[in-house]
DNA sequence: CGACTACTAGAATAATTATTCTAGAGATCT
DNA sequence: AGATCTCTAGAATAATTATTCTAGTAGTCG
């Protein structure tokens, strides 16, 4: 066995920090290698192609942000669910801008490579879920206009307030917090309110 | 004069419906000619290069859509300037994946051509002045912590609510405008309640 | 030691795109 | 009609990338 000079992680923090840098589009197999100054030829003997690499990168990082998400659920705490982003975000800056800046399909040239295919399904199938599981925690009820609003409480209002500051490479100030907590109380009171005034809310 | 079978509303017609249906990325000179059958040479009497087609689209839609906010402002109307994204993007469907869908600089792939360096510039400006206009209308003084909100209030929540709709092609739903008017009137109330009791706000 | 394995090394190849270039065609003007 | 100007046409060129291929090298196992 010849002396390992690059390994697996090697390659995927190369990419990461180039991603990071510069986008996904900029992770190239020149780049990644330039930076590392490997060869080619190691790269391939690594990953079959420059795809894999990064659906792999995409999909470990997804996967870990969602854990924290999902660990509030399973305490039953949908508003720390909430600000779980920040919070992840501000211990993952360069993961953050990987994940919150870029579309999942950003990252792959063609289609997803076959070998993730089933990762990247249970993946969102999971985040389906725990929309449902939210929905049923917040509103008690997980009928699709629950679900709808669990979503914006959850992920869209955290995404879109920490975007700004990734953006700049800086870690998300305390009034994010603030303004996704007031947000969630909004539509949690807005619910409650509506739904003992007029009959269902769908 | 030779008659003239493909001018420049052709050209960027055909990059819009093509970056509306696969991305930006997808619009490679290639893709647009075959589009209207055009050859290439048509393509470069018209413009002197791809980025600039891809950056003139961007910024006309992108002065298309503030416009609408603007005028909001203009009437002393903030909350209609925030529904202002939903009910632009339900007569635009395809500008609107354009626009909030993706990056500026998903558009160009170098740098921004030198010839709309300044009209960036300019848009980036108005774009800034409308938030604090915002932020004075809203809460009666513009300062840091009232633009940020102001910034939430008008342009992170509508992009945010709206997105997974664009995503699907399909015009955002009422729900939208909902959460919209229900995060708007909390964050307003919280900065009148909070002002109120503790001192100054920032 | 000698075969084998797991790599390093990087040149060669292929595919995709932007851009340039050379020709030719139809309007318009005189 | 003939000159000229604006375009159409599309082939040729250049640059960028992913991927493959051929060699060589350093450990390990027998």
């Amino acid at each position: 066995m010849a002396r390992t000079k690059f390994d697996e992680t090697d390659f995927k923090g190369a990419a990461l920090a180039i991603a990071a840098e510069r986008g996904p589009l900029a992770v190239t197999v020149g780049s990644i290698t330039e930076r590392l100054k490997a060869p080619t030829g190691s790269f391939y003997h690594r990953f079959a192609s420059r795809d894999i690499l990064l659906g792999e990168l995409w999909l470990e990082t997804v996967l870990d942000f969602q854990q924290g998400t999902t660990a509030a659920l399973d305490a039953g705490d949908p508003l720390a669910a909430a600000l779980h982003t920040p919070a992840w975000v501000r211990k993952h800056l360069d993961e953050g801008r990987l994940l919150l800046l870029y579309h999942r399909d950003d990252f792959v040239q063609r289609e997803w490579p076959q070998t993730l295919r089933d990762r990247v399904a249970a993946q969102t199938e999971q985040m389906a879920g725990g929309f449902a599981r939210a929905a049923r925690l917040i509103f008690g009820h997980a009928g699709p206009d629950e679900i709808r609003r669990a979503q914006f409480l959850l992920a869209e209002v955290p995404v879109a307030v920490v975007r700004r500051h990734l953006e700049r490479r800086e870690p998300p100030p305390p009034i994010v917090d603030e303004l996704i907590r007031i947000t969630y109380r909004a539509v949690v009171d807005d619910y409650r309110t509506r739904t003992r005034s007029d009959g269902a809310g769908g």
